[in-house]
DNA sequence: CATGAATGAGAATTCATTCAT
DNA sequence: TATGAATGAATTCTCATTCAT
């Protein structure tokens, strides 16, 4: 698990502030630091594979190589660790994604390349195996913890959706692509290009897809997504706007 | 563990199968299946509500009226008493899903009436809170009970994608549709319809829709499948084929 | 300890309602009353020696030869097992209390003769080693079970200055005291006999007294509280009634 | 453990006998003596609000704002810091107790209004919320630590009787009292004024009284006392001399 | 056949105390 | 000298499962 450099940001202890801190300082925060980067990255790892309440902090502690008073020390209790180490990974993971896709989709005169590319690379990294995993885990404890859901939802498909809708919104300004309303437009895509493979993994019907199936499903759903929005169809009128 | 082939999915109870038994024997065994039921209802409710971990026998026991030991009796373990009742629940609830759906795509001459009727019932029970739930316990323990993975997918979206795939391909040789993959196309259509809606329930960003927007949600879908399906237009020529 | 037969009062298993149980049941019932009690022996024993925050319950589920599960099906947590055993033990004990001063002050012609009867007989259990190590108990905790501190006091000290009012009221219209508030009379006779030797033990400077000892102390405060009461001096005129 | 005889009580620290230390050390040692004065006070604080054995180390050393370690430094362990601090604060708020008495019975003209003054005082200071707590903490601790609670009450109701009863003796011999024991006179004057109250409020039976209760209190002490020690009446001739 | 009790382990959490820095 | 981390055991409480009645 990467939970990167990020990971320790929720908890930095406050002698951080001092700029200036002398070496001994700076040695105990960089050690503090390092204990909380581990442990956090022990408790994702240990939460992914066996679930919010099978997993154990005697578990937790023993892979993160520290005492268990030290995970306690550091978060307090079971609940604000399983919080605070898994709204890291959803940060953390989708900022990366976020950052792979921002790169990818260039605007350019080609339009069914551009969405191609687009499709095949978020198609990708939402059946990457450890996303797939905190994806499980985020939909087994919405419940317990209703934020872990939405925060997931919003800086996930909502927020690939809405950076995907301004694009559609030039192309169709610029008359390539008839569309009504772009949020729906870009939610079409997306769930064009990921709904089924991501179910039939989510669901262990496959295990992984190979490249060659998954430049299928792209390919399918651009097609697909191109025959409803190309100009000189009647375009849809409603909205549904994202909530 | 021995999960066997589907051995305590259809848990049937054995004395089912004596049918001329004594009236004792009779008494006996309608006791018997009734506390049985019993037992199944309220493992689901328990499971349902708590998840499998989370989840006690004490607890089963004491909502289903009976002791624990009656329990096992029954069921034999908690993994098989989970397997055998969120088995069944899935084909229960799936197979009262089709039952309805089955009746709602009279391949009548208004296609698009049809199939708005036909999103409409789709997502309002895909939407339906205890479906819900029972979605969010099986992809929580894909990992730990794949079976259910597969038997949810392969009742669920699969065996909708197959039946509705049917129509389609008869709508596209009569010419009212133009389809390569009347597979994929069923996919489409089913994703278009659910995926928006779903994901934002299944992480809860908000709790239900109202009627309204169901309709907003399936009318916005059939426009685009029929825009991207009509006659007139270049049809998709890969097929994506499920593994 | 002796917690008498009244112990399992509090939480007798609802089939004793049925009384014509079959022998069966008889047993059950008999049975888990039974173990109820010797949970309930073990844990006012073990309270006592060590305090509620020090004593453990493996400590007393050992010391009752049951199992923790056991004691927790019967009493639900450490707090409600150590009010429930507590209060029983004060009720039992102060109503034994009570039953024995009940049949010492006869009323008779011979008031200093009863009055030192019943010093004696009241100093002797109050400085009973069990009683004293309650009155400890109930002391420490008073914070975190402020009920007990009131039962306590209310069918202590309490209820023994209301008896004994009702005594020297009919003495004072009889003549032979002259006491303008019953309550306060009784309250002072009850503190003169035990403050100064219940305070001493209760801090440890003695371990205890003997039966001359014990005499000095009720022959002193007899003579004193006669010499207050005593027709012929003009009695206290305020009364401070208890709250 | 070697709670040994008072040696950690005085807990005075080893650098206050070095008078003429350097300024450096002389830094150190109030710095040193500051901290310990703030863990002293911390502690205190904590056992008295928590108890011995709920009290933690870890509260203690952050109460005083210092590191455990420190804490450690100074008091070796639990037990000593319990017994040096407690045994402090016995003292403190006693010798502080007995400086107010002190000055509170000037042996003047008027033996009922100074008996009146006396007990006011003495009253107001016994139910003080924090003699109150430290009163309970003994009492809970007495036989974990049998010396805080002679300590207790040697320094306590021992030396107040001590004291009082000189002055009781004196007016017995200047004929304005007739009192057999002094000490015993004494006694009882300090239990009829402090008993009833002080029991009340110990047991939760209320948590406070108005300085009006408080009047009554007293006024109906110093009445009895006076009817049964005035001259005219015959004297107690026991003692029920200490142990 | 069903019930209460037992088992034995394991959960989260906290503790007093001690190293290592 | 003082700090954060570690230790290792103890706490309350719950669990799945199995006897005995």
């Amino acid at each position: 698990m990467n939970t990167g450099p990020s990971a320790a940001v929720a908890g930095q202890p406050p002698s951080s502030v001092r700029a200036s801190a002398r070496a001994t300082d700076d040695g105990r925060d960089r050690r503090g630091a390092a204990k909380r980067r581990a442990i956090a990255q022990a408790a994702t790892a240990v939460f992914l594979r066996d679930g919010y309440v099978a997993a154990s902090m005697d578990e937790v502690a023993a892979v993160a190589g520290v005492s268990k008073q030290t995970v306690y020390k550091h978060f307090g209790s079971k609940e604000q660790l399983f919080l605070a180490v898994i709204q890291e990974a959803i940060n953390g993971v989708l900022d990366e994604f976020f950052s792979v896709l921002a790169t990818s989709f260039p605007d350019s005169e080609d339009l069914e390349g551009d969405l191609l590319r687009l499709g095949r690379i978020l198609l990708t990294r939402v059946l990457d195996t450890e996303l797939m995993a905190l994806r499980r885990l985020v939909i087994a404890e919405v419940r317990r913890f209703p934020q872990l859901g939405r925060a997931w939802y919003e800086s996930g498909p909502g927020a690939l959706v809405a950076a995907l809708s301004e694009s559609l919104r030039r192309l169709a300004e610029r008359g390539e692509l008839s569309i009504g309303d772009p949020l729906a437009a870009a939610s079409d895509f997306n769930w064009l290009v990921v709904s089924r493979p991501q179910n039939m993994v989510i669901f262990g019907v496959v295990d992984a897809f190979t490249t060659t199936e998954i430049e299928e499903f792209v390919t399918s759903a651009v097609t697909v997504f191109l025959n409803a929005y190309r100009p000189g169809r009647v375009a849809s009128d409603d909205d549904s706007g994202d909530t």
